[in-house]
DNA sequence: CATGAATGAGCGTTCATTCAT
DNA sequence: CATGAATGAACGCTCATTCAT
């Protein structure tokens, strides 16, 4: 009744997604259920589809909430004029602390993606090799100002970049107690300095 | 009737891990049915309880043939007196190759093992926190020698190392041609020395 | 407010029946569902509620429609005075046409009527039964007035007229090119004279 | 365990093709359900899909069981070299005893093939044209004998033989008590001297 | 008069598992 | 050692129907 009243549908359907995230996250796709997903959101099994017109589509839709603010983050590190070590120090805040704001849909895309069929996916993809190509322009673009050695493939950096903070985002989801800033600032170090002296 | 039948067996029981493996790598846990690792393996569904009690079991013995030499190597590595960058290396090496040797049993370990029950669980479980601790362990020593900075968390670096290899595991089981070696440079280059200059 | 409101609600209903008519004859009564018919008629799922009680209740509805005033030929065509041949020809003239006239509601009343329960079939019961009599009425007049041989069966006879035209029915639903005249033509001549010399 | 052992498998599949027909002819394709088949066959519903791959699997070869030896019939009779009256005597004996021999599969034929997808519908069709095709060929011949008047149209002479016998199809399977033998006679009565004096 | 959201039962199908042979 | 037949529970999904708005 207020003024945008932008839809109890679609304000449901939010909450539909978030119960289904959840359950992939803690079961994986093809452990999870659709019961279990309606009793989680507090409907009957059959009212989901209301929302999502299959299981499959319910994925989809959490791998998109999971990955796609994400991804406009980093549109936004790569554009701004700040220094490498600034952008890497960035782009793991934001990807760490992904894990913990979008309700475990970011580990969904990691992890349960790949079950849905390659026309599905298809969009996820776009969206997935954006992310490591604003990366790798990051590091191209360090390599070439100097801050970064000549020898470091830019391909290799950004995926592993990717592979650390995904590597963490599983500890970060079972365990709500860890250290986000403490993390973030030992993968960078690491990511700068290596472990040797 | 003694020794070579006892063998002839443990074949065909091999075999049958290897077929539960690969299932479960490539469509997980609960994606995998009985009836398509009896079909992989050539066998009628119901032959696949001469081998495995249950699909559990079957998953928990793929999980330790996935783990188990894994973790012998890096007791191995550990014990010997190479030095640090050496044993790192090696570290490096055996993880990565054990994608491509062990039948993707390793990254059903990774992926899949938090489906068993807690109590089967637990032989994993003290097979995983072993090789972590001797990684950290080799950490520890570098720090105590002075080849790894003073200020480096050996549990933050042994969890890295094992999730930028787990990550990397992940290509090495999708891309049958990725270059192993190439690698594995990069890996231990990154961790020793960063991508700054 | 009065007349025209009161037939503006007959006229909705009247193409809900339609619409209902259609979708049980191409999919069964089983097999079309209150949202095909509902999306065909362009009103939401729950709004068919307003103009059925049930889909039973639609049935029934679309089956009176499809017998009603197929009946009210028949016994206009008994009743006239016109001789035999004129009577046969008339009755499977109409017969026929009512497959193209009543939007396929005959053809639902022909193979869908035994799936409504036993009450609510009574009424299309007395109905079919009439034009059957009708029918065999006619015959046995024939019959009286020497124009039909002696030795014929009038309710196998009525029956078999009946089958008849509901067999070409389906023909007619199915084709919409055929020519209705030239096999109501062909149909009366078997009727009449058979197919020996 | 006697000579032929013609397989378990093969006797209890039959009669699960014979409970489906007689769930098909009764409650319709849609109307019936595998629970309902599986009650009839005394088993449980899964158990179902160990002789059937799929609910509409089964209603092929229901149709299949149904129509099968019936063209095989037809053959037979129109290959024989038998007069025109006798071939029309047997068309429709045979016609009309496998509505009582064939358990329902025929009606299922009849009413309940058209939900089967096109490419499954396929076989059928051609069994189908076969019958007809044969039929036809009886007219062209007993034409071109002078037995049938010349002005006959083959195609509506055989379709129309088909349209009676399957109309009074319905009545034989629901009314146990009809005189087989006595209907055939007046089928084949209409059918060469109609109704006419 | 009509909607949109929800229901609960039932559907066809697949599953892991058992067991006589 | 392995099969083939069967089970019963659970699955994803669709259905006819209801009702506050």
């Amino acid at each position: 009744m207020n003024a945008p009243s932008r839809s109890r549908y679609d304000e449901q359907k939010a909450e539909a997604v978030k119960a289904a995230a959840a359950e992939f996250a803690s079961k994986g796709y093809h452990g999870a259920s659709t019961k279990d997903i309606a009793a989680r959101l507090g409907v009957q099994q059959g009212s989901l589809y209301y929302y999502f017109r299959s299981k499959e589509d319910a994925l989809l839709e959490v791998c998109l909430y999971g990955i796609r603010d994400y991804v406009q983050r980093m549109e936004r590190i790569a554009a701004d004029g700040q220094p490498f070590e600034a952008k890497l120090f960035a782009t793991v805040t934001s990807h760490l602390s992904s894990y913990r704001s979008t309700n475990e849909a970011l580990k969904v895309y990691n992890d349960e993606r790949l079950y849905l069929p390659p026309e599905k996916r298809r969009n996820l993809k776009e969206l997935g090799s954006a992310y490591r190509e604003h990366l790798e322009g990051i590091f191209d673009q360090a390599i070439a100002d100097g801050v970064v050695r000549a020898d470091v493939d830019s391909h290799f950096a950004a995926q592993t970049v990717i592979g650390i903070c995904n590597a963490w985002g599983d500890h970060i989801v079972r365990e709500p107690d860890l250290d986000l800033f403490d993390l973030t600032r030992k993968c960078t170090d690491l990511l700068l300095h290596g472990f040797a002296r």
